[in-house]
DNA sequence: ATAAAATAGTTGTTAGTGCAACTGATATTA
DNA sequence: TAATATCAGTTGCACTAACAACTATTTTAT
């Protein structure tokens, strides 16, 4: 039985999107596990405490969409955010489809526990890496980001 | 009421881990797109047809090894390539817990209509980028991997 | 040789995700 | 102002993925 190996592969190891999404897991994924353990919190209601800890007042549409996290998505962790009152939540009197979105104390101070084991982890990441590189790398995640954006929003 | 922000907040838009996991889903998702429309396939069934194009008679286990998916998720798109004849599956005759698993003649022609979608995707998204920077960000991939491969194989 | 441990693979359960349909509120247009 | 479109947010549904438990086989140790 002949082998179907193709002449010249596109090497899994090698492309891009498999190592960025391999890089991407594992990353977050020792940061979720940080958290998730700690306090049961998921990533999306980790990156709405954080998004609301930078900006203080904004509705759940506004978090879509600094975030780019799915509405229906930011709409259920809010609702478990609100159960656990990690945040509050106060109809916008100018526009009463919208809620503002705000931390409670609690919320806060969960946020202040979590936010420096991310921060750490992220600075061990980096460390002993040549700043210029670093740089370099930063650059490119931005054209990169830049050029799906073009692509993603091609109608 | 006082808005309860934090005063040096670790900003969402300038966190590795989230910019790295925006710029994975992006790419993924654009390239998943693209076979999914054409030949409703998963990734994790891209990903298995890739390696079995390149690595053309292993078992499954040895799938997982080399494309990091858990061994349920390779169970269960190997059943649906099975099911769908896109690979053929043979009992090894030296241990028979396990199975060989090969491209059908199908399968490799999917890849070969895929591969190449998947390839350009990569080349238009690398297009315009100097070449050095490029080599840099993929070192910086390579050390920024290692170690989380250390960080994650802690017990 | 036999018991215990490890390995390959499957399956059940559970939770997360994305899309579409929906509700209620506001904006737009005739 | 009435009809329509748009928008914020919620919910239902189908699909995917992770984890653990399980079967069958092979390896290791006594």
């Amino acid at each position: 039985m002949p082998h179907l190996q193709h002449p010249k592969p596109l090497r899994l190891e090698t492309f891009l999107p498999y190592r960025l999404s391999l890089l991407s897991n594992a990353v977050s994924g020792a940061i979720a596990r940080g958290y998730g353990d700690k306090f049961a919190i998921s990533m999306p209601e980790w990156r709405i405490l954080m998004i609301l800890a930078e900006y203080p007042a904004i509705s759940a549409d506004e978090v879509c969409r600094r975030t780019k996290i799915e509405k229906s998505v930011v709409s259920r962790a809010v609702a478990r955010l609100l159960k656990r009152h990690f945040i509050h939540r106060n109809l916008d009197g100018n526009d009463r489809r919208r809620s503002i979105l705000r931390l409670s104390p609690t919320g806060l101070s969960v946020y202040d526990e979590v936010m420096p084991l991310a921060r750490d982890y992220e600075k061990k990441l980096l460390a002993g890496l040549d700043a210029e590189e670093l740089q370099t790398f930063n650059g490119m995640i931005d054209k990169l980001l830049q050029k799906t954006d073009n692509a993603t929003g091609e109608s």
